[in-house]
DNA sequence: CTCCCTTTGAAGACC
DNA sequence: GGTCTTCAAAGGGAG
């Protein structure tokens, strides 16, 4: 990752990139960065289809050093240096803060022959390796390992299965926290295609059913607990009867005691706008390649600058998302393929569709949201940018221009913002 | 409390 | 078939 060594910052206050991304008057450079995106993302799967294998091997050079960089003690997000692109490090702890893990898994079986397995993952890091420390969230308060951490500390999860006889697995524990998002926002990517997904055989294998929760199947879905409320699919027809059942389950134990918060309604939530939805969760769509990379990476941009807005920190995994090369950007995609292809597994009747009617309000706020160019009213910059292209901005209504000219003028903010505050880290630093 | 913002990608809707 | 819209995550900000 050789763009990335200089601490992951230099993209921060480079106007020029801003303007690459951002300004699409850049034609050329959006036609190409698209179309040979397209082409490349195609390749892309392609070749982590072929290379299977080769993601361990050629494309796996940041994990390949798995070894290496386990010889030393993990870093929580935002604690390894900058440089380290700490998020190529062996994520692949499970998301699931009940519990489920895909170290679970591994232990069990893997329930799809046709998933692969990243065993190289699956191995623990040796016992001496030590924990990164334990987080609190401050709004649940409770404990939260690093979003990415591998090793989880001891005695945060009161789950049998974390329990000593079980150390050797252990390290697979979720280092999530437990969000109100109902795991929806506390899975790592992984390579796994099973990062989000409870391995589906053990959503309803009774042999899974642990001690302390009777009823908990083991391994919830976190697609399907998209809602607030984290419960489960109300989309049961879509489920299959194993996985409906092992949802009811799931609901009627209302996970159980450590989990119970992750079923408390996240203020910031918004998945499902509109409050019969939020009573009702629902499967969601499977993330896709950008999704998997920003939330991997989301921490640790965080811990780089002080900027905590959302849209912002997404510009900058916007523009970190180009800035990867190729073989970085395969990996996202391959995670996203199995994400995807898990999902259709566990969920063969779902489709993105049905998502869309819970939001009816919203989309049709948006679909009024028509242009009208002399009116002056038009809430959808794209809207015109769609309809006329950047050549014929004279076109654009004034709305359009003005949000236009003033997303430009944000991202040079951000840009600068961000340009002063990796100065005075330098400069902290320095000292 | 709810929605917006902001990003990319996938999928569905629509013409 | 091309274009448009919605939704995935996230959390501060605005109304």
């Amino acid at each position: 990752m050789p763009h990335m060594s200089s601490g992951g910052s230099e993209d921060f206050y480079s106007t020029d990139e801003v303007k690459v991304y951002k300004d699409e008057g850049n034609k050329d450079e959006e036609k190409r960065s698209s179309e040979n995106l397209t082409e490349e993302k195609l390749g892309l799967v392609t070749e982590s289809e072929e290379g299977k294998g080769n993601l361990a091997g050629s494309e796996r050079p940041s994990n390949a050093s798995d070894d290496d960089k386990s010889s030393t003690v993990p870093a929580a997000p935002g604690q390894g240096p900058p440089s380290s692109m700490g998020f190529f490090l062996p994520p692949y702890a499970s998301p699931y803060p009940n519990g489920s893990s895909m170290g679970k898994f591994g232990i069990v079986q893997p329930p799809y022959p046709g998933l692969v397995m990243y065993n190289e993952f699956a191995q623990p890091p040796p016992a001496h390796k030590g924990y990164p420390p334990v987080y609190t969230d401050p709004k649940t308060g409770l404990p939260r390992p690093p979003m990415y951490a591998a090793y989880p500390a001891p005695g945060q999860f009161p789950h049998p299965l974390y329990s000593p006889e079980f150390t050797s697995a252990s390290w697979h524990r979720p280092g999530y926290p437990l969000t109100s998002g109902a795991f929806a926002g506390s899975f790592p990517p992984s390579l796994s295609p099973l990062s989000r997904y409870g391995p589906p055989g053990l959503l309803s294998h009774p042999g899974l059913t642990h001690p302390g929760h009777p009823h908990h199947p083991g391994i919830p879905h976190p697609a399907s607990l998209g809602g607030p409320g984290g419960a489960g699919p109300h989309k049961g027809e879509l489920l299959s009867p194993q996985l409906l059942d092992s949802h009811r389950q799931l609901n009627s134990s209302s996970h159980g005691d450590e989990n119970s918060s992750s079923c408390k309604p996240s203020p910031h939530h918004h998945g499902h706008p509109g409050g019969e939805s939020r009573k009702k969760p629902y499967v969601k769509k499977p993330l896709n390649a950008f999704m998997l990379f920003m939330k991997e990476m989301r921490p640790k941009v965080i811990s780089e600058c002080t900027l905590k807005e959302s849209a912002a920190i997404n510009q900058i995994l916007g523009r970190r998302w180009h800035a990867l090369d190729r073989g970085e950007q395969a990996k996202y995609y391959e995670m996203a393929r199995k994400e995807k292809e898990l999902h259709l597994q566990l969920y063969p009747g779902w489709s993105a569709r049905d998502n869309y009617a819970a939001h009816q309000k919203k989309k049709k706020r948006k679909k009024e949201g028509e242009c009208f160019p002399f009116s002056g009213e038009c809430p959808n910059e794209k809207k015109c940018r769609a309809r006329y292209g950047m050549e014929q901005q004279s076109r654009w209504c004034k709305p359009c221009r003005s949000l236009h000219e003033k997303s430009d003028q944000a991202m040079v903010d951000t840009d600068q913002k961000n340009f002063l505050l990796v100065k005075t880290k330098e400069e902290v630093h320095s000292l």
